[in-house]
DNA sequence: TGTTAGCACTCATCACTTGCGAGTGCTAAT
DNA sequence: ATTAGCACTCGCAAGTGATGAGTGCTAACA
């Protein structure tokens, strides 16, 4: 068991090497007026504490940085909540200032005024699209033998997919399929989609419209091919402004990382409600072995819709950062739901 | 004038500087088969194309690399043009082998491909919605006093956004609107549509709706909000690797630039059809110094559609790129084309 | 007259040394 | 239990010298 002195060190080491991004000495310490310690003194404690596995050296004369482990710690015992600054809050309502007309604009600048005030890398992933529901079907022809589908969900959310059309396929037939669809997929699961299609829907389309082989097989490929989440990034080059990545190596591993989508996905912890916290490897890359991600969720309505991360180094503010993601989900979903469900 | 032999000269090492990065000395030249010339010949020469600008000395001792008059003497006069090989055809075609669902989809793969092909940086812009015509208006109830407004261009393209519904708007109403919607707007340019809407349609509309102003108010300001021309990017790390970007300084510049997508649009010439090359400080931007652009575009039919980018550095492989950007805009543009205007 | 060999000179780069300073661990005194 | 003192460690920056690739110039050569 840790001694109160001994917590207090951790935490102002911990705290002053995520200021100044150096290695913290017993001197140095010693000097600030929460520690009324000789340097003696703090340097026992923090032998004590690097043998517990809390502190790290990165020479044998150096001074102290926090380990994995210390920042584990840090987070879990040490961070005293914070009240988000008026300044800060009047950044984070101006998201909402505008008239809103696309929920992906609101989604990308909450993106980057996340990054803008953190001074971190922010992702955000878009609403899950699996989840909602169909609101509405239709079909625009373009061309004697091409056709755009469009599925409207009750979030709002457009999807539209170009498929061709069988030869000799009259107008009313397309008419039919429509008022089919619209009966049939309303309020079907975008998941449940290509299922419900197949299994319900397919042979009632048999039965009315003609050329159904040529139709469902363009069409059917279309509507189920997959609906993504779409990932948004604030401020990219934010992470390379700090010292841990002025390694070139690094650098390119995080930027290329970034271009990877799919490797963004193990970032987030499915799915859970709150603030998480992954430290380092924690994060199971090696690109990431240097960052933490802080992630937070947005709802509309009680329903999880999407996730919220910062990426930082590790020595990243943590204090700060979970206010801010705090803030910052409930306002979006906040606002996100009074438009969507605004009344019924 | 220039002598045969400086052309060879400057020829050469441009070549040479393309692929090794190492400024060029006057005894690695006439080592080469091409160059049957001493040394001492090659340095006067080289002397002599310094003394015109085409060639640069890092300092006094030095190997020569090529200025910006070097390079864009290089491109316009000893470019020598060359066939894509069969291996690069096949990954190019492979772009067009799945079936496609969405325009997006396959701008978003031929940068992806791009990129890799020529290991710089690729961006496309979008088709450039505004030049596209109405095909269809849709409008569908979210909830009591929000809707989505939705828009098929000719191009199978789909923009939707938000808007507030005033209360009391009947189902009829909203039947009506799209009616006239569709009457009066079908062929218009999106980027007419504004104008066009307030000027000519809105009459038609005050005849007809119920709460006509609130109406207006918040569709309008929807409908007119800026239709853009997505931007897409390729490899975005790959510029990364090369070596005149290892200085952190210019790789933040790069990454910071590309993040912000107003500044792109810049590095485009306006619509010109044929391949267009811009060299260094050509481009007006100074993070752009060391890079140099090479652009093409695409059209859907007879219409210019959107451009294709590669950015790389200065001592990038042109010949390559440019054949490579020459079959790929091609390529693309016939794809498109077949598939939006097959037959009508 | 155009080309080439020879030579003195320049400059970046790398390996090596050295001094400095911040920091440590240990021991003995308080 | 805490602190002062001291010898020791190590990273870092500045300085040194050797190396080699490259140059300009001059004189010889075909």
């Amino acid at each position: 068991m840790l001694t109160n002195r001994q917590l207090l060190i951790l935490q102002v080491t911990v705290d002053d090497f995520i200021q100044t991004a150096q290695p913290v000495g017993s001197r140095q310490l010693s000097k600030k007026e929460e520690v009324p310690f000789s340097p003696a003194t703090i340097r026992n404690d923090m032998a004590d504490l690097e043998d517990l596995g809390y502190l790290e050296k990165t020479h044998t004369s150096s001074g102290r940085i926090p380990s994995e482990k210390g920042y584990r710690f840090y987070v879990d015992h040490l961070l005293t909540p914070q009240l988000a600054s008026s300044d800060d809050m009047q950044q984070i309502q101006s998201v909402f200032h505008e008239r809103i007309t696309e929920t992906e604009q609101v989604i990308q600048k909450t993106a980057m005024i996340l990054s803008e005030l953190t001074s971190y890398t922010s992702i955000l992933l878009g609403p899950d699209v699996r989840k909602h529901r169909v609101k509405r079907f239709s079909i625009v022809p373009l061309t004697n033998d091409s056709a755009v589908a469009i599925i409207i969900t009750d979030s709002g959310h457009v999807e539209n997919r170009l498929f061709q059309l069988p030869q000799g396929l009259t107008a009313s037939d397309i008419e039919k399929m429509v008022n089919i669809l619209n009966e049939q997929l309303t309020g079907v699961h975008l998941h449940e989609l290509q299922r419900v299609l197949e299994k319900e829907t397919a042979a009632l389309l048999k039965q009315h419209i003609g050329r159904y082989g040529e139709l469902m097989a363009s069409f059917g490929a279309a509507i189920s091919s997959p609906h993504e989440e779409k990932v948004f990034y604030g401020g990219k080059s934010k992470l390379l402004h700090h010292p841990e990545f002025s390694d070139l190596q690094k650098a390119r591993g995080l930027i290329t990382m970034m271009d990877q989508a799919n490797q963004i996905s193990s970032l987030f912890s499915p799915n859970q409600a709150g603030i998480h916290i992954r430290i380092g490897s924690e994060n199971n890359l090696m690109e990431m072995e240097d960052c933490s991600v802080i992630t937070a969720s947005y709802t509309i309505g009680e329903e999880q819709m999407g996730s919220i991360a910062i990426i930082g180094p590790t020595r990243m503010d943590y204090r700060r950062v979970v206010t801010l993601l705090d803030v910052m989900s409930g306002d979006l979903s906040r606002e996100l739901t009074r438009i969507l469900r605004g009344s019924r």
